[in-house]
DNA sequence: CCCGTACCAA
């Protein structure tokens, strides 16, 4: 493994030199191409066990041969990818090399290596490629998910300026973003500036607004835009699952059990076939406001209807149990799980 | 890639 690595440098840095690259994101781009190669050597070195001792350095010779070729290779496409989309060809190789580059950017971005995948960003937009609106929602995500939404604003007006223009997921990444840190004005902002640019907003962006709005207690304007919102922009006649389990959820949690089983009702009413989030949703909101047999009523509703209970739903009941006292109960409802098989988390 | 749920903190 080492060996990978001190090659995979050596490459990297020829390749980055002139540039003055990061040292940080230098190492990200090796520890995720690292990865990328792993299950091969894997492979290379469980065929070393049927050796004998004998053959034993041969063949570990061979595996680090074979793993350094491989680094080879690839570093060897990355770098031709880049030089020839600078001279313009077009052809297989190079779309390979875009996948590649674009396969290792998002990787990047999931990982929360920012730096890394910004750098390799900026290095195709020299060589005159340019990431897809897919790719720059990665990044995009990337920078809100880590508060970072000064980068993830300019990342916007970027895309705005030299493309891929921004698509509706592009401005409901940003609007998450805003939410996330607590500034719901900005989102509302991005939310008309979506609108002027073109981008219809959709189902995703009301409930991000109705979510946050919902989360600092402002239950009745989360209504009020949401039907303005419905009236006039998103896609109608939709389910509206998620955003009623929302709302539903925000009534809970201020304390109000009548206005939130008015929404379920409603959805029932609607014939509206419910999830295991909705189901968990209201077993919460029994269970908090101490009515865990009004829960098991609905828990066994949501047998009936064919739907499992997952994680969520138990640890709310044990939870709920446990602050009662009930230990023999909590103790049922656990074993019940485990039989059933619903993955136990924090072990 | 963008929307909703729980547990908790050595």
């Amino acid at each position: 493994m080492k060996s990978v690595a001190v090659c995979t440098t050596t490459h990297i840095v020829n390749i980055c030199r002139h540039d003055g690259v990061l040292p940080c994101a230098l190492q990200d781009i090796i520890e995720t191409v690292g990865d990328q190669c792993q299950q091969q050597n894997k492979d290379c070195f469980s065929q070393t066990k049927d050796c004998n001792d004998k053959r034993d350095l041969r063949a570990v010779f061979n595996v680090l041969d074979t793993m350094l070729k491989d680094s080879l290779e690839r570093l060897k496409t990355m770098r031709e990818g880049i030089s020839w989309a600078h001279i313009g060809l077009c052809g297989r190789t190079f779309e390979g090399s875009y996948t590649q580059h674009v396969a290792i950017i998002r990787a990047l971005c999931l990982e929360g290596k920012l730096g890394a995948s910004l750098w390799l960003r900026k290095k195709m937009i020299w060589n005159v490629v340019i990431p897809d609106v897919l790719t720059h929602n990665y990044f995009l995500n990337g920078l809100c998910k880590t508060g970072e939404l000064k980068k993830a604003n300019w990342l916007v007006s970027e895309m705005l300026y030299c493309g891929p223009s921004p698509n509706c997921a592009t401005y409901n990444t940003l609007m998450k973003g805003y939410c996330l840190i607590n500034n719901v004005d900005r989102a509302l902002d991005v939310f008309s500036t979506m609108a002027n640019s073109g981008v219809t907003p959709n189902r995703v962006s009301c409930n991000i607004l109705v979510h946050a709005l919902c989360k600092k207690g402002l239950l009745e304007d989360a209504r009020k835009l949401l039907k303005e919102i419905l009236d006039e922009n998103c896609d109608k006649g939709r389910s509206n699952l998620i955003t009623s389990t929302i709302l539903m959820d925000g009534h809970f949690k201020n304390g109000d059990t009548v206005q939130a089983l008015a929404f379920w009702d409603e959805m029932l009413q609607r014939g509206t076939q419910m999830d295991v989030i909705s189901y968990n949703v209201i077993i919460y909101g029994f269970c908090s406001s101490r009515n865990v047999t009004v829960s098991y009523r609905y828990l066994s509703e949501m047998f009936k209807s064919g739907l499992i209970p997952d994680v969520f739903t138990y640890n709310t009941l044990i939870s709920a149990l446990c602050k009662e006292g009930k230990i023999d109960e909590t103790c049922y409802i656990y074993s019940v799980m485990s039989r059933m098989g619903v993955a136990l988390d924090h072990i």
